[in-house]
RNA sequence: GGAGGGAUGGCAGAGCGGACGAAUGCGCGGCUCUUGAAAAGCCGUGGGGCUCCGGUCCCCGUGGGUUCGAAUCCCACUCCCUCCGCCA
């Protein structure tokens, strides 16, 4: 959420930030006359409240004092302000719940170098890479037997499975097999691997409670997204995003502790329901993934930097395993509700011949935090402070699996796969038909 | 799934209807003593809302209830521990 006195302090600054995300002002109005109505009720429950205390006390005063009468005639009266204290709290509650609902509903402000759009077409590319440009190499082209999409080498080589797939799931749940499957454990691995310098591994449960899922900003907004077991009140998480902002929900960390920086695998799901009909074939799209994400809880001060350190180890995946690929900044009109900035990688798919969202890298400043109720005590004394949350892929896999099989078909129909992997795949991988 | 026990401040742990936001110990911070340190002694040490900055209200797992008054009594739920059953 955003901090309810920025709206109380400066309603302008927040009407001028959300006016670049498209929202009316008039919802930041509605903001501040419900903050004012309910702090006056709050105010006149408390003031009555405060009556009953004292009453209650001086019941106790005149009963040790043997004056029964007096106690029965104060104790009458601390009922009937009491009666008073309840009808006060209704409104003051009615107010507290109305208020709170609007304010989960509100998007985070975007930061201020965000730049201005109204939708995907107003990104700004920030730059492209592809293997060999540092040697000057130009952007390649990619052949006449790379132009094959992965959904049809994939099923030649009996490596994905979609319609076997669907028998199990219906449509969008890919099956891989042999290689296919072996390609995914491997590149896990080798994600792991290259963030086990800095970043502490986690396996979180990928089923979790609605508070959990309301912390990042999924709920309540978004429930139409995301698949709910509704005999256990479970969801299952879209991005290992939902469960490490929650993991230190409620807690104090200390400054000297931060940033804490982990990183979890974890199968991720999706509804898509906004997206129904759009990018079906093959693996542009599924219900069900595997993403390796990186995860961070950080000072205001060391946000920006972590930020860019995620970036980076997204991008250094991807140049890794040879892939061309270019990064976004998300335009405001595009950004997710709770991200105040977002940088995209995308790679490009001969076959599929579009650019393809392999990461997101999102700095939330305390948006989620106030949310989960995370903070610090800073080292130099002072109350407690939200701390800031930032995440990005690294990388999630389905769109990587296709691109690795586009670039890496031959001619003669196998695909060669990259020598990073080779700790994982054996030396220089190739997945043949089998 | 069944039976029993429990949940209190950074930690341990008392309190079981009236000045309890909460004893005590440990930890942590400051000071005294000391050449310095240790020891000892003294003082301080939870979070949050509103505020006319005087205060005031909320928080003892969560949500309800009883009462003039609830950490304390009642109900429901969640989680933890012990035992039994089931199970990868």
């Amino acid at each position: 959420m955003i901090d309810i006195r920025l709206v109380r302090d400066d309603p302008e600054r927040v009407k001028a930030a959300l006016w670049r995300r498209g929202i009316s002002s008039r919802d930041v109005d509605t903001l501040a006359i419900l903050d004012r109505e309910h702090r006056a009720a709050l105010a006149r429950r408390e003031a009555l409240r405060a009556r009953v205390k004292v009453l209650s006390r001086e019941v106790g005063q005149a009963r040790k004092h043997g004056d029964a009468d007096r106690a029965a005639r104060l104790a009458d009266e601390s009922r009937r302000v009491g009666e008073e204290e309840k009808a006060a709290a209704q409104e003051s509650d009615r107010l507290a719940a109305e208020l709170q609902t609007l304010l989960l509903t509100t998007p985070n402000l975007p930061a201020r170098e965000a730049p201005d759009g109204d939708g995907p077409e107003d990104n700004v590319e920030l730059r492209r890479w592809w293997p060999g440009k540092d040697g000057g190499a130009p952007e390649p082209v990619p052949a006449e037997h790379q132009r094959v999409p992965h959904w049809e080498s994939g099923l030649s080589l009996g490596i994905l499975d979609m319609a076997r797939g669907a028998r199990l799931a219906g449509s969008m749940f890919p099956l891989y097999r042999a290689g296919g499957a072996q390609l995914v454990r491997a590149l896990t691995s080798f994600a792991l691997s290259r963030h086990a310098d800095a970043y502490e591994e986690i396996r979180p449960p990928t089923l979790v409670l609605t508070d959990t899922m309301t912390s990042t900003g999924h709920l309540p907004k978004f429930a139409d997204e995301a698949y709910h077991i509704e005999r256990d009140d479970l969801w299952a998480i879209p991005t290992a995003e939902v469960p490490l902002t929650s993991m230190r929900r409620g807690e104090i960390l200390d400054e000297a502790d931060l940033p804490v920086r982990l990183t979890a695998v974890t199968q991720c799901f999706r509804r898509e329901a906004g997206a129904a009909g759009r990018d079906t074939r093959g693996l542009l799209r599924v219900h069900e993934f595997e993403k390796v994400e990186l995860f961070a809880y950080a000072t205001p001060a060391q946000a920006p930097d972590v930020h860019m350190d995620i970036l980076s180890r997204a991008e250094g995946l991807v140049r890794e395993l040879g892939l061309p690929y270019r990064v976004l900044d998300l335009c405001t009109g595009d950004l997710g509700t709770s991200a105040a900035r977002t940088f995209d990688l995308e790679v490009y798919a001969p076959g599929s011949d579009r650019w393809l969202e392999v990461s997101s890298v999102s700095w939330f400043g305390d948006y989620q935090a106030r949310r989960a109720n995370v903070r610090f005590r800073p080292a130099e004394g002072g109350p407690p402070v939200l701390v800031h949350t930032l995440n990005g892929s690294a990388l999630a896999w389905p769109r990587i699996w296709a691109a690795l099989v586009e670039w890496g078909r031959q001619p003669d129909g196998s695909v060669r796969l990259p020598d990073v992997l080779a700790p994982w795949l054996g030396p220089a991988p190739v997945i043949r038909s089998h």
